[in-house]
DNA sequence: TCTATTTTATATCAAATGCTACATAATTGA
DNA sequence: TCAATTATGTAGCATTTGATATAAAATAGA
């Protein structure tokens, strides 16, 4: 009944992302989105409602296509530790690889849009929260394997992993040198050095 | 001979930095720091030449006395490991109790202005290999009067303790809660345990 | 008192911003 | 073929943006 559209709505959205990554949401304006999207803006207001839901919409994509898959990608194809060595070398090879310094979306959201908004905040610290737990059922697999030292306490681990993934993602716009972010990583992945449990010492 | 000025530099540099530390540099108008600092706008842009070069002075003083100042006293007035306790103590507590959630006025440049402004990242790159050195400097002492395990590389838990410092203040703006911010340095901070030095045990 | 110099206040400027009215085009069901 | 509905393109809205032109005001030296 009504004229069909002439977009795919996810390339719309990866072309918003795009923009979104690399100058945030308050330095992208809707004529840039227009024209990374090949949209005219009444077509982006159709579809999308405004700025902030678009912008709301991308980070949603960009959650699952990029967080979520490397997340399940990586749970799926390792051993616990080697998951998290594995999410810092990638972190940090894609960091060193990216001219633009984009850092994360999520990570950068949570510094520009999350103080200022109430509504964004809670589905940002639902994203910070879906890797920290991903981090802790890293660790409490392996620590069940005996792959690390269970004297450490697993929930401060994980949210120690956390915090070094924020400030990786910091450091790689501001300071993406590769010996600054492996040094920043290295003494907390050493603590996932594979079996020095006390089976094999014992 | 010239008309004499009705402000003070720093008392404008201050106002000016409460506006950038809240809001960034992009989202903060001319307006809204002729109006916070109450100065006109040509007084503004004759004293401080435009909005960026206002922002550099605002960066340079907020490094000034709030970094700087901070590390100096901690520096002189603590053992080196007690100074990185302290050092995110202090730095949760303010966190915690900001209802603003600014987080640190450096970190959030190094993540929206330094990728797109090479002056100035190079600027912020120096803020922060002067927060790593302060704690180089800490880790090197602590090392040698024997107050933690002269087997770790203080160079990468030099830049882990500024991983934590950048995780920290982004954690602090989109999830600001005592149990996560306390528990992401918690491990890192028990390696400054005090003397489990080989000294006593053997 | 006059001049030189800088600061300040009023009032903009052109450009960019988020958003939308309006008319037109494209489709399906009647 | 017509009617109903949604998508698109042109053009423009009011507001905000960074930055200034202009003139008045305030000082110190001559």
């Amino acid at each position: 009944m009504p004229r069909p559209r002439e977009f795919e709505e996810d390339a719309v959205l990866d072309a918003a992302i795009e923009c979104f990554w690399r100058r945030g949401l308050e330095s992208t304006s809707v004529r840039d989105l227009s024209e990374a999207t090949g949209l005219g803006q009444p077509s982006l207001y159709n579809a999308f409602g405004d700025k902030r839901q678009l912008f709301a919409r991308s980070l949603e994509r960009y959650a699952t296509q990029s967080m979520r898959a490397r997340i399940a990608r990586l749970e799926a194809t390792r051993a616990p530790a080697d998951a998290i060595r594995s999410f810092f070398r990638e972190l940090i090879r894609r960091s060193l690889a990216d001219p633009d310094r984009r850092g994360c979306l999520i990570v950068n959201s949570a510094l520009e849009v999350a103080p200022h908004d109430a509504e964004l905040r809670r589905v940002i610290e639902g994203y910070l929260v879906e890797i920290e737990s991903f981090f802790l059922r890293c660790l409490e697999r392996a620590r069940d394997d005996g792959s690390f030292d269970p004297g450490h306490d697993v929930r401060d681990l994980a949210r120690q992993f956390l915090g070094l993934l924020l400030g990786l993602r910091v450091a790689s716009r501001a300071r993406p040198q590769r010996e600054l972010l492996e040094g920043m990583v290295r003494p907390a992945l050493a603590l996932l050095a594979p079996a020095r449990s006390s089976k094999k010492e014992n």
